[in-house]
DNA sequence: ACTGGCGCCTGTTTGC
DNA sequence: TGCAAACAGGCGCCAG
């Protein structure tokens, strides 16, 4: 479930319970999992007897360096993908690919629906360049968020959604902040104002902050001032009580207060 | 050059 | 209750 909160969830779990440990092997139960034309036996060839020495994310993608001056591991974790530690012998049922530490379990790569992806890189560096991936959401100051937006002209939360424009929103937490700041997700960019832009970025922080502050769990966010709880619970606005309406916008299902989201003209 | 729409996968929820 | 359809927190690729 993973938009960048997960994603640092997920970084911490690959730093807290991998790094520094020694790969004993690798287990490839589903070799779709591994993207770039990887195979299982030469993950397992690179990776047997290193060990984990670094770890870094950008937006919803996590990275941990193996070795040294070696290369990266790249992760992905598409609409269902998860990292977890697990002890020796407790494999959980959709761990598709497994990282195995010499006498101290595993790292579970799980995807049940299988549009995560591992991969072996240069350099985060590269891998975020090549993708064409924009500025991190939540590292990124305010001029860098906000220069991708000029001169595009598709919804606001069209954009919000593209990782070329700014990396780490996603479904979910695009809607939250557009609610938040009171946009409806069918505004377009250029209707924004610079100062609701500046405003929007700041609730992006704040959505973010607040997600990763529960570890991305939205349903514990704060049912008082956050939409998203309500989004899985009583459907109504958290502010004013109205029912939430949803509408497809750039393909995805939007949820939104119509109480304080006017539709664009 | 941009944008929105479709298909990839499969487990879970919804609706007749 | 049972089964099929719709849906889901993402993204690569395609056509307009």
């Amino acid at each position: 479930m993973p938009e960048l909160p997960d994603a640092v969830v997920y970084e911490r779990r690959v730093a807290d319970g991998a790094l520094n440990r020694t790969i004993a092997g690798t287990t490839v139960v589903d070799p779709l999992i591994l993207g770039d034309g990887l195979e299982p036996h030469r993950l397992d060839e690179v990776l047997q007897g290193r060990t984990l020495t670094n770890t870094h994310r950008h937006g919803k993608h996590v990275f941990a360096r193996y070795g040294h001056d070696t290369g990266w591991l790249a992760f992905h974790f598409g609409m269902t993908g998860r990292v977890q530690h697990v002890p020796n012998g407790e494999m959980p049922e959709y761990a598709y690919v497994q990282f195995h530490f010499e006498n101290d379990g595993a790292l579970a790569f799980e995807c049940p629906r299988k549009f995560a992806r591992v991969r072996l890189i240069d350099t985060p560096e590269a891998f975020v360049e090549a993708k064409d991936l924009g500025p991190d959401a939540r590292r990124a100051d305010v001029e860098t968020f906000l220069e991708p937006f000029e001169n595009r002209r598709g919804t606001i939360k069209g954009r919000l959604l593209d990782q070329s424009v700014v990396a780490g929103l996603g479904n979910i937490y695009a809607d939250e902040a557009l609610y938040q700041e009171g946009i409806h997700p069918r505004t377009t960019v250029p209707a924004l104002s610079e100062d609701e832009r500046r405003d929007l970025y700041e609730a992006v922080q704040a959505v973010l902050d607040a997600a990763v502050a529960v570890d991305a769990d939205p349903e514990a966010l704060d049912p008082d001032r956050f939409m998203l709880p309500h989004r899985y619970g009583d459907g109504r606005c958290p502010k004013t009580g109205v029912p939430l309406e949803t509408e497809t916008v750039s393909g995805r299902t939007a949820y939104y207060s119509p109480a304080r989201q006017p539709p664009p003209e």
